[in-house]
DNA sequence: GCCGTTTCTTGATCTCGATCAAGCCCTTGG
DNA sequence: CCAAGGGCTTGATCGAGATCAAGAAACGGC
């Protein structure tokens, strides 16, 4: 089982160009858990005592402030998170629960220290990393403050397409209602915009979505690179 | 002149640990100028080519999307910008312009990453100030996902208090609609919510801001350094 | 298969913030 | 000193989105 992860977390740019013998050390270290769904992994404002790899499964990370909550981001196999509190040794700044059954890998932040410290490669692939994270949370910025809620639907539902391979039908991956907190609106606001976006050719049955004409759509939603793209 | 830009530039935490024959080297091939108020120093969807430090002057970070603009943030002496885009050789994702005449320095980014790969304390410096910029990004997400503009200017005005070294009266230090964008509202709404945080002892008169009771504005805002502490 | 829970939807209402418009004040340049 | 322009404030109105409430649909557990 084991070694099934092995491949997957060497296969992420992250760990892919360090030396096989600290890629050893590190998986050496690490521990393998399982976890129901619906079970906090870390609470923010914690010591970050480890970096998280999802192996399997998919996490939620959020945030509260004054008993209101926000999704922050979804992460999905093969990711990680918490990247910058481990480089940092600060405290998480965001929660994590599990959605799913999730199988987690758990590396202990001091040993990602050092392996960081004697090999280049991994150095320079978390810089690279850390900078796509940056980006990211830079794009999600600019979504929120410059694009109205039904417009953020627009474009993520466009996004969703795309991953889904580009069919005009697809499954949306997560319940509706955090969906509607990771775009910063109300799940009942969420349902009203779908209703709006079917003058654009969406349809929507349950988590199924039909985008009648994308072209349509797109005109609306004003895609942009600059925002949009997750990889660049 | 250029010799005191370069103490300034060396004692930043990104410069302070390197190879001081690396550090002339960056310096040798480093372009200074000087830019009257209003330029548009880069525009976002542009390569980045150069790793831009404020040494003097003051810098706005923004971004358009369908004709409309919103501040990003501010960079003042001495910081940088662009790093992330740098490291990645990607695109940049924000615009920035002098907000008052800035004498600005700019890194070519194949010499930042040249000097990235053989410079290990760089290297790590440049992890820890990515980390840092993540990081932040990730808090003015919670503070916009999470707050009213109300809250958000109440919290705004503390930081700026301590900042100013905690006396009850400080200047502001750029002009309020700026201050608006930055917080994702209106000038006209900052105004408003100025007039609402008089309730909790804040007296504004032009850009001069005295808060009566710190501790009456504290219990509005409820800042946490999970949000609003720059640091960590 | 049924019950209880939770999510999703829809409608009504309200609040926050955006927009539009006008006037004031300050700065800047002649 | 005056005129022009821009930033700031204030009021009125509008629109987006939040909240409250209730019913419908989907799901999970026994």
């Amino acid at each position: 089982m084991k070694e099934k992860d092995f491949e997957g977390i060497r296969s992420l740019p992250l760990f892919h160009e360090m030396e096989e013998e600290n890629f050893q050390e590190l998986m050496r270290v690490a521990y393998f858990q399982t976890f129901p769904p619906q079970i906090e992994l870390i609470s923010e404002g914690e010591p970050s005592d480890f970096l998280h790899i999802v192996a399997d499964g998919m996490v939620e990370l959020f945030s509260n402030w004054n008993n209101r909550e926000t999704t922050m981001a979804i992460v999905r196999p093969v990711g990680t998170f918490i990247l910058a509190a481990t480089v940092r040794d600060a405290p998480y700044l965001m929660s994590a629960r599990t959605l799913e059954k999730s199988r987690i890998v758990l590396l202990p932040s001091q040993d990602v220290r050092a392996v960081f410290d004697k090999d280049n490669a991994f150095a320079r692939a978390v810089v690279t990393e850390l900078a796509a994270c940056y980006r990211s949370v830079i794009k999600a910025s600019k979504n929120l403050k410059l694009r109205t809620s039904t417009e953020r639907l627009a474009n993520y539902m466009l996004r969703r397409q795309e991953l889904a391979g580009g069919a005009p039908s697809f499954e949306l991956p997560i319940e509706k209602r955090k969906i509607a907190s990771q775009l910063g609106m109300t799940p009942e606001n969420l349902s009203r915009a779908l209703r709006t976006l079917g003058e654009y050719g969406l349809e929507i049955d349950g988590l199924k979505v039909t985008i009648a004409d994308r072209d349509d759509l797109t005109r609306f939603a004003k895609p942009t690179p600059l925002i949009d793209d997750p990889g660049t």
